[in-house]
DNA sequence: CTGAAAGCGCTTACAG
DNA sequence: CTGAAAGCGCTTACAG
């Protein structure tokens, strides 16, 4: 493969001004630039990125940290939605993206993700960074990596859909149609600060109404659709005088509709249920789901923009989505306060 | 931070001998050895990756590569279930993962990707490789990387699940439960090998049992939901005979079964729909679908297996994985030969 | 406007 | 068993 040598050598000029117009500096005579830009051609030169990396300590590669827990991360479609937006941004300022899943536990971060940080193999970070454990962000910037954190880890540069709102928007919504016997299906308190946010928000908008958010029935589960779905079923034999479900990610709701369904249920009238994501697939289930859209696509972009920004070396303002309300069909107003009664059909 | 000049400093030895402690060379005193690994240690030293790379010509990266072609890549859960699969092998080699969508059209490969290509900045490439147009594999073994294919796109080292037999296996499953009228929903012949496969291998069981498959009534999808449900509707609209519909993926088995349920059909009483993925959510959907598992995690660990046998000199003998039917509650004996009525509701 | 030279941090024959 | 030295392919002050 050729090399900055063989273009110098073609064009008959030194490898130094070969670089020069490859970097775009000014003052080099136009007909020496177009004499490299011929060789450069005819060659079928790249730059090799390794030895640009090496002198200059511009990889133009960032790494995406989705931290790995419970093993939720690969079954999330949600992490597609942010690699889009993030993947259509780098893709513009021509940069590679290296995908790194750090195994997060009580002893703390995977090993191997420090090498990474230090291995001068990157130029920034996008972390989606929510959970309690450990920052994953806090780990980058301690090495000076410019870092935008997707999520709620302190850091001078962050993103977020604000979950506060989103968890108002949706309790709202419910109070609205008349519900006050509501199921809560979350996550342990310890697993996503997003997902606490949200809480506040549901509990906030209670409060407002009269409703005591700390009395409603919860069951935690893990964002799986099977979670949600054993969830369902314990709260409603549980408490069959619910007439509504809110869960705090739409995995959860579509695998408590499916499980409701199957117990005899009839979605909405039964029981409205919500979720949180809005996913792609929360349009066509059946019933389609009333949920929260986080714009995450939306969410993966500003995050990378604002990295350019950074690495360009201005200082972007943290930035906050709002949430967006998407009513569909799983929900309706609330039914009498009769007690519902499950029965296994299958 | 910390370089191999102030590790060596410290452990009073030459930076050759630290290098070697580092890659387990043979034939290191044990006292030596010992002080460097103390010295490396106490100055938490970390190799510069992109030193390394310039040197030894290994960077420890491997690309993974999605085409990206209709926007379908970052809307398919089953995305994930190969990176899944890639990441755990590729973690436990310490690599890391660089994720590569080049865009795809008419006018061939999205430029970067060859930049990518003739970087310097893969020890190899994993390529799912199936569309038609172009193969991102054959790009990347034009410049001698070693490169691993799942899919179609004909290679030295590759793995595949038997789309022929999935689709085999799903037709027979449908013939065996007395369905003879069958819609297909497919998408267009140019846009996927595997799919194509898929429908020969229907084909063939359909000849089998007598059954003109050619004569079945298809309509042509883009693997959406949307594209699923719309594709129902006309089918079902067209041809009220039909009692099975099969689909040659998940996404679009669950958007037909939702809006089937909306025109007031019940699955699978009125119409069976069968899927292909085996996505996560397919179990969760209402009804269950059946559908083919196609061991997307194992498809991904197969390929990152390979890569490292042929990284280590060897050549890995190409691997076809045998798919498995999985029946839930979307398939159901045929109904007699009714036609049925579509309405409305909602 | 152009080029010679140092240097980025490592690896790898080669000598000893 | 250990080390001096060349070299990987670039970029970047610095001179001219």
């Amino acid at each position: 493969m050729a090399n900055l040598q063989d273009v110098a050598k073609r064009a008959g000029v030194s490898i130094a001004t070969v670089s020069k117009v490859i970097s775009n500096t000014p003052y080099v005579a136009e007909a020496t630039r177009q004499k490299v830009l011929d060789a450069i051609q005819e060659l079928g030169y790249r730059p090799n990125l390794a030895a640009r990396a090496l002198s200059s300590g511009k990889t133009h590669i960032v790494a995406v940290v989705f931290p790995y827990v419970y093993d939720a991360l690969f079954k999330d479609p949600l992490v597609l939605a942010i690699l889009e937006g993030v993947e259509s941004v780098l893709n513009a300022h021509k940069y590679n993206l290296l995908l790194s899943t750090p195994r997060l536990s009580e002893d703390g971060i995977d090993e191997s993700y420090f090498n990474l940080l230090e291995s001068g193999y990157v130029d920034g970070l996008i972390a989606i960074d929510s959970v309690p454990l450990a920052s994953v962000a806090q780990a980058a910037q301690a090495r000076k990596l410019p870092t935008v954190v997707i999520g709620y880890h302190e850091a001078p540069m962050s993103v977020r859909c604000d979950d506060f709102q989103g968890g108002a928007l949706l309790m709202e919504h419910l109070l609205g149609l008349g519900h006050r016997q509501i199921g809560v299906i979350s996550v342990p308190k310890s697993m996503n600060l997003a997902v606490n946010q949200r809480l506040r928000g549901m509990a906030q908008v209670c409060t407002e109404h009269g409703v005591d958010f700390e009395a409603l029935p919860i069951v935690e589960g893990d964002f799986s659709n099977r979670g949600g779905a054993q969830a369902a079923e314990h709260l409603l034999s549980q408490h069959p005088q619910l007439s509504a479900l809110v869960c705090v990610n739409d995995r959860m709701a579509l695998g408590a509709i499916q499980r409701l369904q199957q117990l005899g249920l009839r979605i909405p009238e039964d029981v409205s249920v919500v979720g949180y994501d809005n996913l792609a697939q929360s349009e066509f289930s059946g019933p389609p789901l009333t949920t929260i859209n986080q714009h995450a696509v939306t969410l993966g972009q500003s995050a990378a923009e604002m990295l350019f920004l950074a690495l360009a070396g201005q200082q972007p303002a943290p930035r906050v989505l709002a949430p967006t309300l998407v009513v569909r069909q799983s929900t309706a107003q609330a039914r009498p306060h009769l007690a519902i009664e499950l029965t296994r059909k299958e």
